[in-house]
DNA sequence: ATGGCTATATGTTATAGA
């Protein structure tokens, strides 16, 4: 089964690209983010033209995250967990049986920035319903996959620049240990199970030339409970999605589980 | 770099992103 995560910045605005990759990737499971629709404006034709079942968690403006499937999605619960005043669109989940019954989720996790301040402490709060939830799922004793947009570089190898981020809400070290914090619980970050060293980037800014000069970031994530690690096959970034027209300034990471 | 670009709705300007 081969899963991928993608930000696309706006469904409507990557129809033309969004179907692209599809087609050339092809992935059995795709995580989206940022739809930025609400769920009647979201052009479903795109997923059910080329087979795949969508569900998705849409909110006017921003955010927004879908899980599409060629396999059937079930038990499809919307909303992360931990505080029900909180009605931004972050977080959907669902279960993909293939050969085996696979847990997944797409994140949206927040920006956080500016950094101290009230978005930041969103970003933190947000973070400790991730962990809550994580391991809850890890109880279950199942292959899990929490896909997303993490908006968190773990470490200084993730970023072309790592001094340019230093202050910045996606690399500061409450941030980081946050997110290790995750990881501690027992959960792999797929691509750094495979792949080693400095280079590896899923984010280039639209502004200053950034993909020109291979100014990216590594932000977008899957992370694995112990027994979706032990499916674990291959990882890889579509980083050359990025360079195609009117693109996202997020590209696919993908990974391939024996399930 | 305190915002150079992009997308969306609040729409000829503001908000959000990272």
């Amino acid at each position: 089964m081969r899963i991928a995560t993608f930000n696309i910045n706006g469904i409507k605005a990557r129809a033309q690209a969004l179907s692209e990759w599809l087609d050339e990737a092809a992935p059995d499971v795709a995580l989206l983010q940022e739809l930025k629709s609400v769920d009647e404006g979201v052009p479903r034709e795109i997923f059910e033209d080329r087979g795949y079942n969508v569900e998705t968690h849409g909110q006017k403006g921003f955010n927004g995250v879908a899980i599409a499937s060629k396999l059937p999605l079930e038990d499809v619960t919307r909303g992360l967990p931990g505080d029900d005043a909180d009605e931004q669109a972050r977080w959907i989940e669902a279960t993909v049986v293939g050969d085996t019954a696979v847990r997944i989720a797409a994140l949206y996790l927040p920006n956080g920035n500016p950094a101290p301040g009230p978005k930041y402490d969103y970003k933190l709060s947000w973070m400790e319903r991730l962990e809550a939830r994580a391991k809850a799922l890890l109880a279950e004793e199942i292959p899990v996959v929490l896909g997303g947009d993490y908006n968190v570089i773990p470490q200084d190898e993730d970023a072309a620049r790592p001094e340019a981020w230093r202050k910045d809400a996606l690399a500061l070290p409450a941030s980081r240990a946050a997110f290790r914090r995750v990881l501690h619980l027992g959960y792999t970050d797929a691509f750094r199970a495979k792949v080693h060293g400095p280079g590896h980037y899923s984010f280039w800014d639209y502004q200053a030339g950034a993909w020109d000069r291979n100014d990216g970031i590594r932000i977008d994530h899957l992370l694995l409970s112990p027994q979706a690690a032990d499916l674990l096959r291959a990882v890889g970034i579509d980083a050359a999605v990025r360079g195609k027209e009117k693109p996202s300034d997020h590209v696919p990471v993908w990974m391939e589980i024996a399930a």
